[in-house]
RNA sequence: CGGGAUGUAGCGCAGUCCGGUAGCGUACUUGCAUGGGGUGCAAGGGGUCGUCGGUUCAAAUCCGGCCAUCCCGACCA
């Protein structure tokens, strides 16, 4: 492990590229576009894969599995979605390889060409759909709830570690309802979850909306999202929740016999949240020092750092953790003990703090004398010496300060970082010199949006929910019914 | 697919202009000291110089092809 990291204010993506690989959360795969996620920030995605589960399950939803492979006549089924999706799909053609010629290498077997190409998922609603078909009769089969945890491979041309990779792992919820307005309930339904799981875990505050026409899901009448603003000043879509209308129940001929006892197409959600909302996590909170993770997901919450010189003095020390890690465990939060005499004391500071552990005790002989422990907060780095006595009732109130400091610190940075616009002019300067998220009218067409797009790379982040007070577009001056959020995205 | 750059030890790089037989930092191994913020000193191990070909007495270095990676664009539910 080398030391220091580039400076976060002078470049913010070698920061962010570097952070990651010295975190040991990830690295770049020997297949460009691909990561190799490491166990560090694997376990911040077990951390939040267990988080959002239990939300699912509490909200009536139920995991299943559906296949990697799609054959690719599922995939043009839907107009709109195949136009989305077509250009970063990977299509497996072949099944077998064989010996060259010259023996020193293996080739595609010719021979072993499939009658029909395979999509490798770049998203499940095809696949899924398809079943539905043969599960749904009847409203009585209805709502049918379920979510996959899986991994999609998108062809991305440009890539980047837990943002934007070629494969991600994510988790993909596909309902299918009897009426529109249940549908649409759904939908809203997992956005305000994922919501209050990037606000209330992740210390990430999102602004929720809707989608324009032209950024919506490929195959979706409605595209709900929840946006997020880095420290860079550019926005990230953390999740998305789409209502399907009867799009994909046209496409796969998905008809229940309702209570009149009429054929009718069923409604459908999907909604989805990935292994990006890592990078998120990385991207809102970390520092120059490295990592600063919230103590609800953090995989190590409270880090101790023997201080010794002899065997015997280790000996002590330990012996009072081993009291301390106890009473702490027993109130559900996660101890490390690194009582390593392979590394130094500072070196494990600067590691743990890399590593974004909200929370380090440091406990040397000067401690055991006074019945105390140095005490230091990740988010703050500030120090104290704390009582014993004090400690196991101290730390929990820590983590809850830590928490809501980080989530109050963004939700600060944000408000300082969104600016409301009344002209084009001024929306081009702030964008240019401040960054952020811009609150300015538009007229609602698609052509003033692309307009914008093409003249500022600036998007329509979302048309926050809530409305807002009607007013005249910046760029036409035709009327606009509310402000919408317009940023420059990752 | 266009524009730019890079490829030398696990990682980060110098050496290339001006050809002469492989170097620095870090990491690793060993020893001694050290230990409350990335410890110091000493010794040691580790290299098809991306790849294929050409020029030359001699190529990491010059020339050509190929491959790969990164950055900028195009692309990005």
């Amino acid at each position: 492990m080398s030391k220091g990291l580039p400076k976060r204010s002078e470049d913010y993506s070698l920061w962010y590229n570097e952070l990651v690989k010295k975190a040991d959360m990830a690295e770049n795969s020997p297949v460009r576009g691909c990561m190799i996620i490491k166990p560090y920030g694997y376990s911040i995605w077990e951390k939040m894969q267990a988080t959002l589960d239990k939300m699912f399950k509490d909200t009536g939803h139920q995991n299943a599995y559906f296949p990697l492979f799609i054959p690719k006549s599922y995939l043009s089924k839907e107009a709109k979605h195949v136009d989305g999706f077509a250009k970063e799909c990977a299509v497996v053609t072949h099944y077998r390889l064989k010996a060259s010629d010259d023996g020193q290498d293996v080739v595609v077997d010719p021979d072993a060409k499939l009658e029909e190409p395979l999509i490798v998922r770049p998203t499940s609603e095809t696949v899924i759909w398809n079943s539905y078909k043969n599960w749904i009769q009847s409203y009585r089969d209805l709502p049918l709830l379920i979510n996959q945890w899986a991994n999609v491979v998108r062809w991305e041309m440009r890539t980047r570690l837990f943002l934007r990779t070629s494969e991600f792992l994510w988790q993909e919820g596909h309902t299918a309802h009897a009426t529109k307005n249940e549908a649409l309930r759904e939908t809203e339904q997992m956005n305000n979850i994922y919501a209050r799981f990037a606000e209330e875990f992740m210390a990430v505050p999102v602004i929720k909306g809707a989608k324009t026409a032209s950024e919506r899901f490929a195959g979706a009448e409605e595209t709900y999202c929840i946006e997020a603003l880095m420290q860079d000043g550019k926005a990230l879509q953390a999740g998305t929740s789409h209502f399907l209308g009867q799009n994909f129940a046209k496409a796969f001929d998905v008809k229940f016999t309702n209570k009149e006892g009429k054929l009718d197409l069923v409604w459908g959600t999907s909604w989805g949240v990935s292994t990006r909302l890592i990078g998120a996590l990385i991207m809102a909170h970390s520092d120059d020092e490295g990592l600063v993770l919230p103590p609800k997901l953090a995989p190590i919450q409270v880090v101790i750092v023997p201080i010794f010189k002899s065997d015997e003095q280790l000996e002590a020390i330990s012996a009072k953790v081993h009291a301390i890690r106890e009473k702490l465990l027993a109130k559900g939060i996660s101890v490390k003990y690194d009582d390593r005499d392979t590394f130094k004391p500072g070196w494990k500071f600067a590691e743990y703090e890399l590593k974004g552990v909200p929370v380090r005790l440091a406990i040397g002989p000067r401690d055991l004398e006074n019945k105390t422990v140095e005490v230091a907060r990740r988010d703050t780095k500030e120090k104290q010496v704390v009582n014993l006595d004090t400690l196991e009732d101290f730390i929990p109130s820590l983590l809850e300060d830590i928490q809501s400091n980080i989530y109050q610190k963004a939700l600060t940075f944000r408000q300082e970082n969104t600016r409301e616009v009344d002209t084009y002019e001024d929306f081009k300067i702030v964008l240019d010199e401040k960054g952020g998220f811009v609150s300015a009218h538009w007229d609602g067409t698609a052509e003033t949006e692309e307009k914008i797009k093409e003249e500022t790379k600036a998007t329509i982040r979302c048309i926050p929910f809530g409305g807002g007070t009607p007013g005249k577009c910046m760029v036409t001056g035709a009327s606009s019914a509310q402000r919408v959020i317009f940023a420059r995205a990752y």
